[in-house]
DNA sequence: TTGTATGCGTTATCAA
DNA sequence: TTGATAACGCATACAA
């Protein structure tokens, strides 16, 4: 009703009859004795003037903004997941997120830099995609403390740590599977332009392929290089007929993309080929066949980095009251690697 | 490197030489005067001692936050896309955007709520699914602007506006292409938990038809009433073999659902059944038969919305400085309807 | 147990 | 054209 101006703690202090520090003390349940009586006679008095605290006032007061940033490179699949959950999480350790997509342009990151600076958030969490060197020089002289996920270069050594989904193991347990499956030719279907998250897939297929021994046939190709179109000719020409032929792919998405190309020039899956998907997305579950894939732990992924980022801020107390687990952190700079589960679908059933 | 604390106003001042008044008159290029000399040496200063301003501070100073909400009922799909593309309109016109999703709980809704207005965000974007009336109550009282997107009940007398996409006449579209494609019997495929957004939808259906003319055999079939993998034989009891059947789908996910189970079990998509949804999301697009679709103009919607915003909140300045074409928001608690347009692919192709 | 007074970093008013 | 200085709303050290 009111286009009145906000109540103040002021007004409260006043319509309460108690100062504003009492008002200020009473609100955020801190540590200080407190009388009963003076309770029940603040919260009255914020409750009929419908009180609601200003949060820049607060921040600004007490030099620490209770935010902080997620700088990502996309809201689409998992990032958008990823970006829902990391917002959960962060009101349940008492902080804002602010989300930015720097849609992978380099000049959209360094503006959205800025900005988060500019906001003072007392942290920042950034895909190993979504920032520059330069940039995460700029966050680390400014004093943010800055934690990668899904990150694997020289990128890590400035953060106060990495929290990484473990996709190379997730690739061992790929071929295995697909091996266990019936698999005698093995091929990996991936996407340069994704970098580190590219080339440890590519590093758990190589292994997997020397775990399961055996000299099988074997290659690697590249969305840059291959059309999707031209994918199961491609595929179909190289591998024997005898026994199936495996798919790794680097997401769902381009598992979805290469199986139903494969079906669409009339090979089967997952009789000819068998496909994996990694992400374990809607579209992996509801597909046709449906897409053995690896499920993400999005929630335990979220918690771990804002343990860590929590324990750096020294916010100890907060860990404790939601005292789940101890976490204890890994050295600066380490990194945490959260491990993927198979999940088995048709699409390298037998 | 300095971990020391960072610069301010007062720092720069003294730095160049003048007052804090000048710095910040340099710094936010404001209409008064100023000599180059001036500029040059604020300016000057500014970067040698790294200074960034303080938005916690400006925004308690000037009593305005340059921030607004949006608030979704989730992340996935259209709703992060939306998000996304809400925030580059944000930015473009010098706003922050603070994202929340409220799961569809109303406690999280009423929480996530309180926050927005205890960040004093200047206006409020809000999802027709995401908001109570008590909720809309609330912002209304404390002044803040809403406005609405996809909404189709009460709601909108309480907002400034609504921005709606015209599912309605998107579903009309749909009939009248299936009809054309030789579709003899329609069905739609819609999920009454979307409410007032599957009512559009059922509306557009049932307009559709009646524009074909002709009785033909018809139905609505709701995903809490059958089961997905029961849809198929539900479709082929009730529909002709003499032509194809027709089923538009509340999206394009529901639409990737319907198409597999009738594939999956052997009729045939486009020849026994074609297939429609809406959104033209990445799935559409690459799956087999790649599905026909209505393509959702994100970043006309988001802009639209932002212009209305800007306009009541007399920001005309920046409205006419990115002064595209001019923009003549409705009435208040008007109705801006976004179109959708056709995307023919192979899932009702001949 | 509560109150006073000061600081947080900017912006804006008005006088110079 | 520039400089003092008073808000802005809250938190907190210290005094009472």
């Amino acid at each position: 009703m009111s286009d009145h101006r906000q109540a103040t703690v002021f007004d409260v202090a006043k319509e309460a009859g108690v100062s504003t520090a009492t008002v200020s003390n009473v609100l955020n349940r801190r540590n200080v004795p407190l009388t009963e009586e003076t309770i029940r006679k603040v919260e009255e008095a914020a409750a009929k003037l419908g009180y609601r605290r200003n949060v820049m006032a607060a921040s600004l007061s007490r030099r620490k903004s209770y935010e902080v940033g997620l700088l990502l490179p996309g809201f689409v699949g998992y990032y958008g997941l990823f970006a829902q959950q990391m917002e959960r999480t962060a009101h349940k350790y008492g902080y804002h997120l602010s989300v930015f997509s720097t849609d992978l342009d380099s000049k959209v990151e360094t503006r959205l830099l800025e900005k988060l600076l500019e906001r003072r958030v007392d942290g920042l969490f950034c895909h190993g995609l979504a920032m520059s060197e330069e940039s995460a020089r700029k966050v680390v002289n400014d004093g943010t403390p800055i934690l990668f996920f899904n990150c694997w270069n020289e990128l890590q050594r400035m953060a106060i740590g990495t929290v990484n989904l473990n996709v190379y193991q997730a690739c061992v347990d790929a071929v295995v599977h697909l091996h266990e499956q019936g698999c005698r030719s093995f091929y990996y279907y991936g996407n340069r332009r994704a970098f580190a998250t590219n080339e440890q897939r590519m590093n758990g297929f190589r292994d997997g392929l020397r775990l399961i021994g055996g000299a099988y046939p074997s290659d690697m190709i590249d969305t840059g290089d291959i059309a999707d179109k031209d994918l199961p000719g491609w595929l179909a020409e190289r591998s024997e007929e005898e026994a199936p032929a495996g798919v790794i792919c680097f997401d769902d998405w381009k598992a979805f993309v290469c199986q139903n190309r494969l079906i669409e020039c009339g090979y089967a899956v997952p009789e000819r080929f068998k496909v994996v998907g990694i992400n374990n997305e809607f579209v992996a579950e509801h597909s046709y066949p449906a897409i053995t894939t690896f499920n993400i732990p999005y929630e335990h992924q979220a918690d771990i980095s804002f343990r860590w980022m929590m324990t750096h801020l020294g916010e100890q107390a907060k860990l404790k009251a939601k005292g789940d687990k101890a976490f204890q952190p890994p050295d600066a700079g380490g990194e945490v690697k959260i491990p993927l589960t198979l999940v088995e679908r048709l699409s390298s059933g037998t």
